[in-house]
DNA sequence: CTTAACCTTGACGTGAACGTGAAGGTTAGA
DNA sequence: TCTAACCTTCACGTTCACGTCAAGGTTAAG
């Protein structure tokens, strides 16, 4: 479809990978193209290549990348800018993977990579902290079924499990929705 | 201070708590008035009782509430529309503990419990939807810094192994004319 | 070369979630 | 009674995160 294939391309920057346009990119991430632009003017992405008509070239990292930020956004709640701050990290992880792909030195790798260890671990103490709240607020949850559960065993039996719907129930007997 | 105290008041709803005017309630919550009022207008907030003059008297109940909503704004991100979905569980819930003190009825008692338990049981469903996700991308970047480790335990040894299906990424060729 | 299906950059529109006055009423205290 | 500090309801303004044309260039295929 909208994959660039090799020799098709009259004199594009790169062809030898898989790159795609921003057609595809959208279809496989369900971002809008739209919004892939405005993502990428946010600097939320490394400007992609470009065919020598402007149109642009999207690596399978670039790709990722975007469905990292969409998650991002998704899952942690955090606003765009939040967001670019988080990523551009990323670009410096990157960055070191360059640097340290370039060289043989091991001393100089190994410092790469504690760096690389360094930006990852904070990015994964961000997951952590939202993670944590989030948690304290599914026990809170947790707790209050406990108290319903042991109240429930504290009301004395009676043989009845007859239905009286009537009254302003009504609408927590339809809040109880099926389950999938 | 902008407690309301008993006697003051000309004839309001519930004058036997300690009831809190509009300011006092942003100053606690953190929230501004006029988030507060917005809250209100959304349904996120039952409509707190009024002073004769019409100004709004926030029950703790009240307040906590509205910490609730921020929360699970910040923490979940959800939008105000989804949070008033669940917090109009809440309502229900509220409503169904003062059927049951209402009652002495065993098995009626029984029922309202059971409801509860339901609706907080799906509210919980949903926070832990969320965190599973959280897991997920927790997960993954605790993969790559154990990735990261392994080779930093390689290096002193190897030199490139590891190599990823991306190639050396060149910058665009031609010059977009709007580019800066 | 022609054409359809892509893509490009503006540029204006939109809904959500408030911010910010404006104009005026209420409350507590002197 | 008077006043400062609250509060009220409009109502328009703003920022974010895009949606939606519009006008025109590019690419692949016939």
């Amino acid at each position: 479809m909208q994959t660039v294939s090799s020799e098709k391309i009259a004199e594009p920057t790169t062809n030898d990978g898989p790159y795609l346009l921003i057609g595809e990119v959208s279809a496989r991430t369900g971002l809008t193209q739209r919004t892939i632009r405005y993502y990428e003017e946010l600097g939320l992405l490394p400007p992609p290549t470009r065919t020598h008509g402007d149109f642009r070239l999207f690596s399978p990292r670039d790709v990722t990348r975007l469905g990292q930020v969409a998650r991002m956004k998704k899952l942690l709640g955090f606003s765009l800018a939040e967001i670019r701050e988080i990523v551009e990290g990323e670009e410096v992880r990157e960055q070191l993977r360059s640097e340290y792909r370039a060289t043989e030195d091991a001393s100089v790798r190994l410092d790469k990579l504690e760096q690389a260890l360094t930006l990852t671990r904070s990015q994964l103490e961000l997951v952590d902290r939202k993670l944590a709240q989030i948690v304290e607020l599914k026990m809170e949850l947790e707790s209050r079924i406990a108290r319903y559960m042991r109240l429930k065993q504290e009301t004395p039996n009676t043989v009845a499990t007859e239905d009286s719907e009537d009254g302003p129930i009504r609408q927590a007997k339809r809040g109880a929705r099926n389950e999938g």
